[in-house]
DNA sequence: AATGAATGAGAATTCATTCAT
DNA sequence: AATGAATGAATTCTCATTCAT
């Protein structure tokens, strides 16, 4: 009966939200993000009561992308290794295409501001691969540490990877490659 | 005649800076870092023309003590992977003993008002190391990869591990010596 | 042809305006107004086109009620000391039972929003009470005073009255008489 | 050491904000009541941390003024009477003399954002005045009403004289001497 | 008429920096 | 050099009002 809410408008806001926050980090004014998404200063506030929701919605709506794109990512006729490193160019190509997006999360994950709500719900991206980590663990394929080491070691050599692609992208497919080696060698038993 | 500047007081400055930004991040004011610090408001600015001299020094600063530290890290006598581990052990003992330093060194690390001058002259601090790992590589003692790819890895499992070392205190030396062998084996040739 | 007007929803709103003004002050948002009343945002201002027009109307509403109930209040065949009385106890009564609507009068008697017409058209609801004092001074039952200050004495005796009952209610009857005995020897001539 | 802070900026910015307040209520902004005082925006928050505490601080200054007026008012030798007498007219004066304060004092003393250490503190202006007026009634010279009743009484009744000195300002010594005789006759026991 | 999204002018406050003392 | 008052631009958020649906 009125208007309804554009989620265009939404989607507007949180693009120029990403822009500025890899830009100019964290800091970014309500007003400029306003401002470039093409709506008025108040309206950012009708889609988002305040800037920490802001910042929470945002850190969910990255996360979700990214965990759109790896939920298909388990071929599970495939061996565990396989798995794992289907997962992992999929997330450093990911990553290294959207580099904003890739800074910007990173930030959220850092920021005191984040919920936990939003913290826990933003860990489902990588539910899959954490278990499928867990359970290669178990198996016995990966040496004996907590799925959870395993992980922030995957997940700190994958940054470390994507920062190389974005240094030199010519060569994107070679690095991911060879840091996938790097990972897997970092943690399988043999 | 005028009073020269008290080096007590620059460095209660930075001490002060170092505590709040650690606790509140780097919008930590320069009213409170003054007043945490024991000198006025306007006497911060004759140690520091502006508040992004603060950020650049500090940033010197911290990776000077940590330089300072990793310095005599390097018997000539032991293997390269000795003196690889000892390093190592140097750094995540540091981060692990000081995890405010260590926040903010990373925090100072990402934001977009550290010089580039501050950034190179920052590098130092691993020079050795850097050199130590380049030699390696081209002694073929590691992996074929670039130098700066290398060291990048060391630095991403060395903050994975200082992480978890202050989830788990308790276990300090053991997971630093599991996080090098995952380093280890991410890198090394056989 | 369009939907007539619901006097429902006007009242709506003026009760809740009432209950907002009264709990919050004149500085309840029309949003909340709106909301409290179960009416849209924009509805509100199709029943009174401006805030200020909301303040007015309310004043008037206020004020209406008011003069509804002391209306009847005025049995000829008494005498004047009766007649009074009894208007003191209408009034006392009324804004004992309704506390909310007497704060909120007694802010917007003091708002500078409050036009002048209403004011006027406010003074009304005491005009008889007016009258009956006049006449009174006039046959020197009271003390030879201007008419509008005497009634302005039984005003703010009254507020002070209903202050203190608001205070300890068990004691209303009781205190409502001791004011009107104040009151009658303020300004009776024997 | 440095320039010290300047009384007559605060008392500029507690005039400035007197009048605002008077003319347009309590919501004067910040911003304009820093114009008026010809300071900058941010100093009116060096001397009042917040605009609640310039609203409390406001209403101390006002009640110490007052205050200040009236503790000489009772020769210890006269009788009661003309004690509550003395003290009527120099309380009516004073609020004849500053229309504006006497708003702003009203005003004040019925916001919510006022703390209770205020309102305490604000008492004391009063305190000797009801001391004595308890007295009074104990002797038996006053009406057996509790002392808080007798002294709202007395406010509600000095206030009513005041507007009417306001409109009248040429009959001020008449129409207070005629508010403190209906004063007198409300509760003096014959 | 009813709805609630859209608007932009404030509101109170913060803050890096300057300057009088 | 040291102090802290002074500054005014910037920040997040609110709100009365308008307007598309």
């Amino acid at each position: 009966m009125s208007r309804p809410r554009s989620e265009d408008k939404r989607q507007a806001i949180l693009a120029a939200a990403t822009q500025l926050f890899a830009e100019a980090g964290l800091n970014a004014s309500t007003a400029r993000i306003a401002r470039t998404a093409g709506v008025a200063e108040g309206t950012l506030f009708t889609y988002f009561p305040s800037k920490d929701d802001l910042l929470n919605q945002l850190y969910l709506e990255l996360k979700g992308e990214l965990r759109g794109m790896m939920l298909p990512a388990y071929p599970a006729q495939a061996g565990a290794r396989e798995q794992i490193h289907h997962a992992w160019r999929i997330y450093v190509q990911w990553g290294s295409t959207h580099p904003g997006k890739r800074r910007v999360l990173a930030q959220l994950g850092l920021c005191e501001r984040l919920s936990e709500a939003a913290r826990a719900a933003g860990a489902e991206a990588f539910c899959d691969l954490n278990a499928l980590l867990g359970e290669s663990v178990r198996q016995g394929l990966l040496r004996d540490q907590p799925t959870a080491f395993v992980a922030a070691i995957m997940g700190a050599l994958a940054e470390t990877t994507m920062d190389f692609i974005a240094r030199d992208p010519a060569q994107a497919e070679h690095t991911s490659e060879a840091g996938f080696a790097a990972f897997w060698n970092a943690i399988s038993r043999t």
